[in-house]
RNA sequence: GGGGGCGUGGUCUAGCGGUUUAUGACACCGGCCUUUCACGCCGGGGAUCGCGGGUUCGAAUCCCGUCGCCCCUACCA
């Protein structure tokens, strides 16, 4: 018994699918009936962004299309999928928001049906056994073809194909039988996978034709590939989406990048929200060749999506991944200066607790009369009339005329009192954020050790 | 070995036989801004389109060959 089948709920309805209209283009073909699509994963450890991506196009096309997007979990390796693997990958859909209108289904409870189709198989004498397995009866010449909407037509000699093993010796079927039958019975329409399927595809077409089934509609998605060119793994540094969760990244942006791994709209449009991506993803446009997930490239997208939320929403999301309350403030003054949420704590921790001073900052900038001048700019806040940013910058531009110095050599000081480090936000919305009585007490404990104390 | 797929600056891409001295973005370099780091703005370097032939008045765009990378070739998925 699977109980993660039935402990999860189906996810929300969507409102806006239905009234889009189907785009007939790509679809023109077999555009009878209403597109169905999957998401198959083997639950063999974490989503990686290549799976997110493959999930995220087929998401796409499903809504684009006013189709159903159904996720069927293919476990019949019994050794790898764990209810935690399923678990994982599951967290991650749902973190990136693509909800699936069916399923999740085990393709381990499936076996009747593959048994039965293996029964069919070998009665119509399109399969026979060996050796207590059960192979596919593949003919020795002619050849398979494919209609792949990415790629055209792709024909495969069946001489290079053997009879290959639909049903181990002990009655339990293998991928591709059970591929074929799946997709079959979910009545998909279009199957949208990654590259690697191409050459078991014949095999999947070959049993549906001995079945009397007609083939779906086929789109292989380049690979994704690490910065070093190899096949993307876990050494690939964030490359599972619960890593990119845990390092600040945002749903939508992660979403809008991996869009973009292996399509384009046109010559210069980067930015789309969720409803222009439906509305203009297209598998016709989809290239050919592997790309490579430049994690750089996604942290400065994050980053402009940071900068584009109200900082309610960033404050909130930023307390959901650090567990704590954050003070509207702090979130305010260093939205421009995060591309991940994960930047937030380095960055504006000191607002919320106090913290040691670094030493490379402290022997860096607390030197050369130093101390001096911040203990005259703690006289100078400490007699403002007020505490807010104008007052703040007043009192301290008014100690870098009185020493004639550079406004760095005052404002370093106070930074580094304050915040322990050289980097945070602007010094004066930092210094008005702390508060006079935390500035203060932080500028004599400063003083203190530049003292010797 | 056999079969299949792919090949435009470091990376993601635009390009679909001639308005291309090859598009935009990230990264990189320089400048501006300036209180650190960023953000933002401005400018710059960088691909002759894997390579070699062919077709054509003309090819990144079509054809052939070749090389490289990847996938399948399991009683894995």
């Amino acid at each position: 018994m699977k109980t993660w089948i039935a402990s999860h709920p189906r996810s929300t309805p969507r409102s806006c699918a239905c009234a889009r209209p189907p785009a007939v283009d790509t679809w023109a073909p077999i555009s009878i009936g209403r597109m169905r699509v999957r998401f198959a994963p083997s639950p063999t450890g974490v989503l990686h962004i290549g799976g997110a991506r493959t999930a995220l196009y087929n998401w796409l096309l499903a809504h684009r299309h006013g189709g159903a997007f159904v996720l069927r979990i293919e476990d019949t390796d019994r050794e790898r999928s764990t209810p935690e693997n399923v678990e994982q990958i599951l967290d991650a859909l749902r973190w990136l928001e693509l909800d699936w209108d069916e399923g999740p289904l085990s393709q381990a409870e499936r076996a009747p049906a593959h048994t039965a189709a293996i029964e069919q198989l070998l009665s119509a004498g399109h399969a026979y056994e060996d050796e207590g397995a059960v192979r596919l009866r593949v003919p020795d010449d002619g050849e398979t073809v494919i209609q792949d909407l990415i790629r055209g037509e792709i024909a495969t000699p069946n001489q290079a194909i053997q009879d290959f093993v639909v049903r181990r010796s002990d009655g339990s079927a293998l991928y591709n039988l059970a591929v074929a039958v799946d997709d079959r019975d979910m009545g998909i329409t279009h199957v949208v996978r990654g590259e690697d399927h191409i050459s078991n595809t014949p095999r999947q077409v070959m049993i549906l034709r001995a079945l009397g089934e007609e083939p779906p509609v086929y789109a292989h998605l380049p690979l994704l590939h690490g910065p070093d060119g190899k096949k993307l793994s876990k050494r690939h540094g964030a490359a599972s989406v619960q890593e990119l969760r845990a390092s600040g990244y945002l749903p939508e942006a992660v979403r809008n990048y991996i869009a973009l791994l292996g399509w384009g709209y046109d010559e210069s449009t980067t930015f789309f929200t969720t409803d222009e991506l439906i509305d203009r993803f297209d598998l016709s446009r989809v290239s050919k060749n592997p790309a490579v997930f430049d994690e750089q490239k996604l942290r400065w997208m994050n980053g402009r999506y940071l900068r584009g939320l109200p900082v309610e929403e960033l404050k909130s999301r930023l307390e959901r991944l650090t567990g704590r309350e954050l003070p509207t403030e702090a979130v305010e003054i260093s939205q421009d200066k995060m591309q991940t949420l994960a930047d937030f704590w380095p960055l504006a921790g000191f607002l919320v607790e106090r913290r040691d001073f670094d030493d490379r900052a402290w022997s860096k900038v607390m030197r050369d009369g130093a101390a001096e001048r911040l203990r005259a700019a703690r006289e100078a806040l400490e007699q403002a009339d007020a505490f807010d940013v104008e007052t703040v910058e007043q009192a301290l531009r008014g100690v870098v005329e009185r020493f004639d110095a550079k406004p760095k050599d005052v404002f370093q000081p106070v930074r580094v009192a304050i915040a322990g480090t050289t980097v945070s936000p602007g010094i004066f919305e930092s210094v008005a954020a702390l508060g006079r009585q935390e500035t203060l007490a932080r500028i004599d404990s400063a003083l203190l050790k530049a003292s010797g104390g």
